[in-house]
Order: structure tokens, then sequence, then C-alpha cells
DNA sequence: TGCAAAGTACGAACACTTTCGTATGATTAC
DNA sequence: GTAATCATACGAAAGTGTTCGTACTTTGCA
């Protein structure tokens, strides 16, 4: 018997990561909100979109409203939940658990604005801060 | 007709990066080297790291050394390297190109010893300090 | 010499992801 | 009321990743 609702959601893949995105920007969406945001940039098939999302919802990425209709969905993880899952994961897959590696990489690998160079640094003193 | 070495190397999946892992620290090894690495850890057959690493080869990702009995692989990207294109390719898809972000969520969700931060403030003042 | 050990190559099975065509039912427009 | 539209469900195909059994070759050694 499978569970329904897996407590733990996997590790969604590229393709339900774009459909995630469009769920965390524009909130509960129908299949076609969905497909119509993502379509101008690939070239996927109304179909695919909602099997897609149907697969998501069984393994617990998605959660879905029935009521209506056209069957309403959301995320059911959050972005920030989803985010540092998958961080945590490539930590220790590919950065032996060491966060300032990463990090590093993260810097290397686009160029942050000083804004953004402030915002980091003002982390760091809220982390250090706590712990001082 | 398919090109051998394909200029652009693929990005690992988990179970070829767990291979490299092995390269990276080890240096170029045998099949047999990398296996008995990974076999503690893993229930892994010594066919199946095999296959895995000449797959990898093919696609560019291992470059091989056939001058003995013994084939030597070898990672054909750096570490560092193989890090930056992952972390690239995850920033475009969860994280809208925001280095910040990223960095928030990776200290989320390992939290840094005072020395790594102290690495990253670091690593912070040298990036600010030279475009200042 | 001949046998065991160690190595590569190959093919196939299985699982998972992604894609889409088609069937079917519900709603809307005229 | 009937036809077109729009929705879900389902099945299947194609691609990729992972695993391993088996065949074949080379080497070392008693």
């Amino acid at each position: 018997m499978k569970r329904s609702k897996p407590s733990k959601p996997p590790k969604p893949t590229d393709a339900e990561l774009a459909i995630l995105r469009v769920l965390w920007q524009r909130g509960a969406s129908t299949v076609r909100d969905v497909w119509e945001e993502l379509s101008p940039h690939q070239h996927t098939g109304y179909t695919t979109v909602l099997k897609t999302m149907q697969i998501m919802a069984e393994k617990g990425l998605l959660a879905r409203d029935e009521t209506d209709r056209s069957h309403v969905y959301r995320a059911a993880r959050s972005e920030a939940q989803t985010q540092r899952q998958v961080v945590g994961h490539l930590l220790d897959r590919l950065f032996s658990g060491s966060a300032p590696k990463l990090v590093m990489q993260a810097l290397a690998a686009k160029k942050a604005t000083p804004a953004e160079l402030a915002e980091i640094r003002k982390l760091l003193n809220d982390m250090e801060g706590g712990r001082r």
C-alpha cells in the first residue's frame, strides 16, 4: 500500500522546479494558469503540465483542491523550505558539508551586486551577534 | 555520429558525484580503488562502479589512461569547477539568480562554525575591497 | 602448462522522468 | 438540445540513470 501523502516529499526534479516556481510566484493556481505561464518559455503541451502536476500531487510536492471543476494546486512546501532541502542535499554531496565552500562558489558563480554583498554582510553580523 | 568528448560535460548525477568525490580526494585511481572506497558506504557491486565510470568517461566527466591493464581514471574537471557549475545551475532554477538568497539558505541548512563565519566574512572583505 | 584471479566489455533489466495522444465527462454558447 | 470547448484521467512511448550477470581477455604462479 502506498501512502497518499508521504511526510517527506522527495527532491523536486528540474521540470518540477519550473512548476513550483510558478506556484510560488502566483500562489494557488490551476493547471491552465501554470501552463500559460510556462509555455512561452518551454514548448511543453498542456497535458504534459497536467500530468506532471498530478504526479507531483501524488508525491506530496503539491496539494490540490478539487472543489471546482478546474482543480487548484498549491505548493506543499514553501520556497524557503525547498531551497533549504535542496541546498542541504547539495552541501552533503558536493561540499562535504562545508557551508563556506558553497558560499564561495555561489559568489564565484554569479557576481553579487554591492547591495547584495551588503545584505550578506548584514546576515553575517546578525548570526555572529546572536552567538556572541 | 556521437562526439567522444563533448566540450561541455553534463551536470553529474548523484551516483556520479559519489565517484567524483573519491577521485578528487584520492587523485587518479583505478575502478577497484574507487570501489573499495565506496563499497563500505553503499552496497554497489564492482561492475556497477565500473560501468558507471565507463559511461562517465564517454560523457567527458572522466578521463582515462589505458596504458596499464587496470585503467586509471581521473576527474576531467576540478572539484571547484564542478561546484561552480552545479551551483550556477541551482542558482538559476531555484534562486532566481540571487546569490544572497542561496547564501542565506546555505547558512540556514547547516550552522557554520565561528571559524567558518570568519572565513566568509574575509571573503566578503576581499570582494568589496577589490571593487572599492 | 594450465588454472585461478583480476580486469574490461557488453547487454539487459528495472526504475524514474518527461512527453503526449486519446478517452471521457462537464460546462458553455447558441 | 446540441455542438464546441474545456477539464481530468489514463496509458504508453521515449529517454536517462542505475544495477548487475555474464562473457571474454590478460596476468601470475604452482
